[in-house]
DNA sequence: CAGTATCCCTCCAGATACTG
DNA sequence: CAGTATCTGGAGGGATACTG
């Protein structure tokens, strides 16, 4: 699955659907969220904790920054994640959960679960 | 988020990753399996007992022929469906979930809780 | 009915290079 | 440091036609 954005457009030629779609807020929506390529491992690094964008970008495997960057952007604006900046020379940029990202931590355990079992 | 699927290549042009992936037993492997674009469609049509192609097809809004099948190939080789053929004129199939696709039930259902919460 | 077989084309992921 | 800008191949999905 791809993931999806809202209209207008902060991210030239990035998650941007085929045609505009209204998403059901249910399975579909939890799905944008986690479904990305690479959603689940940016969460389940920031489940540890907050992180800053080299910290991500070496713990998770060889993403390119801008696969990282677009991930990130798109979880912020489901509200799973706050970015906040620091005007320190160079920039400091730090990643945290928000509440609505911390309890995915549920969903993703039921996940962990099944295929625990069935795998 | 795309499909994967093993080596031998039952399908041409269709759920083969870009470089073979180890799919490590988690959550990737969860997501592997709902994440597709149709998955979750027809797994809810599922959940409402055993379907036909048919059936499937008229009840996804205008899925292809090509991409159903695609799906269905990908749910059953991942064990969450089982397709059976009567050899009746014209042919009858049906796809029924399996317990490990019954199982997935759960999994959904935080999806949705989650998303009614926070949506 | 339940699919294949093709063609075609979009469009996104990843690589690379560059910058405030 | 934390990103953009740009280019690209090729997967993946739709449309259509056909078949056991």
């Amino acid at each position: 699955m791809s993931l999806t954005e809202s209209k207008q457009n902060r991210h030239p030629g990035n998650y941007v659907p085929k045609q505009p779609v209204h998403i059901e807020c249910s399975i579909e929506k939890a799905l944008d969220v986690i479904g990305g390529k690479w959603s689940f491992l940016v969460l389940r690094e920031l489940f540890g904790g907050t992180k800053r964008f080299g910290e991500l970008q070496r713990s998770i495997s060889s993403i390119s920054p801008k696969s990282l960057t677009d991930t990130l952007r798109h979880l912020e604006e489901n509200g799973v994640l706050e970015r906040t900046a620091y005007p320190t020379v160079p920039v400091t940029v730090e990643y945290t959960l928000t509440p609505k990202g911390e309890d995915l931590h549920r969903m993703l355990k039921e996940m962990k679960l099944w295929a625990a079992k069935w795998c």
